[in-house]
DNA sequence: AACTTGTCCTGTCATGCCGTCAGCTTACCG
DNA sequence: CGGTAAGCTGACGGCATGACAGGACAAGTT
């Protein structure tokens, strides 16, 4: 399944190569947390990793290319993102912890991937079809499961059937990525960091069942 | 209030001048909304403009600074989001309605102002004070309002009092703009555009009043 | 050890954009 | 008509990009 690292001539990459191309990765990463996307020069990773800009070029086409690599690594670590939702419950007195759990669950992974899942929202914004996908693949692993969870509901009449299932769960996982993301506007707002799960979860809880928490 | 124009060395610019100005402000806008923000060229705008790369330099420090300009003179326009809260009534029938119209309304600014605001969000999210500001503004003058209007709410006790005003209105707003930004991926989710303002309305309702919409 | 083979890295070069300056052209005014 | 300030651009040094050829290196073979 995972074929082969080549480099951008073709050829099959060994340990040394390998090890060069990892670092190239890793300094790039580590530069995007550090400084705006739009001043990501090849020669700064190039030297960063102690190299020359022509072996980066060997194992990447650009720096987006470099960037979707790294993106791509992140969007198969979200799949466990999945697990916040799949299999809880939403009725009783689990339900508003199923809710905080997935608000705490969310923002971590967003905080932990911060710099990289900037540069892809920017792309997907600007409609770049790779980095669209690449942000779908992270919002549905959670959009999905919520959006059956929301149609079981449903089933059971514990929901607001006139509702759209995906647009609710789309709603609400927006809401999470956007809060994650500004997080520094809640804090303009006089919101705390520390408060923004207490205030989220009820939303969320709000969104899905359509009835307020019980105490 | 509003000083004279004025080039990078400090002269006065007169009527042909501003002609230039304005033209280069253009060129750049269309230019945001055709091609990324990355790869936004001083030189072709310029050429877009039927000038020469030296003249955008008597007029703005660099590309960053003219696209300040032009999200300046967007952030004063948002202003008029401000009446899509203000002195509007969340009782009763007129809730929904109230609900709704500032969904459209705020859906409508964004979509107007797309591509200015993609590089606003991404300045502002990558820890750059002048864009943060500007989009503070832009969504403060609905968060303010509707920060009030739940504010209201609450001391009438027709809302939740453990929620803070701040926090729920300002991540209405959140939601707001996050989908705003994102429409194409609810259209991936199978929403469909057209459904997303009946889809997001009832939620902002919720999140306002705490409560399901009344038929 | 000498040789071979294939991987890996870098020096160098042409190209193109950036940002600046001196100096030319244009417009306005007395 | 001449002076002055505004307006514009050609040209230049500097730097990132991306392509290439050739040298360095590791590992195996004889």
């Amino acid at each position: 399944m995972t074929g082969q690292v080549r480099t951008v001539d073709g050829r099959v990459a060994g340990r040394r190569g390998q090890e060069t191309r990892q670092k190239l990765l890793d300094c790039l990463r580590e530069m995007l947390s550090t400084s705006p996307y739009r001043d990501v020069k090849v020669i700064d990773v190039a030297r960063m990793a102690g190299t020359s800009p022509a072996t980066f070029y060997q194992y990447f086409p650009d720096v987006e290319g470099a960037v979707l690599e790294i993106a791509e690594e992140m969007a198969k670590d979200s799949d466990t993102l999945k697990e916040l939702v799949a299999g809880k419950s939403w009725a009783g007195k689990s339900g508003p912890t199923t809710s905080e759990e997935l608000v705490d669950g969310f923002l971590a992974f967003w905080r932990k991937n911060d710099a990289i899942l900037r540069v892809v929202t920017l792309g997907a914004a600007e409609g770049d079809k790779r980095f669209f996908k690449i942000r779908m693949t992270v919002l549905n692993s959670v959009a999905k499961p919520l959006a059956e969870a929301v149609k079981e509901l449903q089933a059971k009449g514990q929901a607001d059937k006139s509702l759209d299932p995906n647009a609710v769960s789309g709603a609400l996982v927006s809401l999470l990525a956007s809060a994650a993301e500004h997080q520094k506007a809640f804090t303009s707002w006089g919101v705390k960091v520390k408060d923004l799960k207490p205030n989220l979860a009820p939303l969320v809880y709000l969104g899905v069942t359509g009835k307020k928490a019980p105490k």
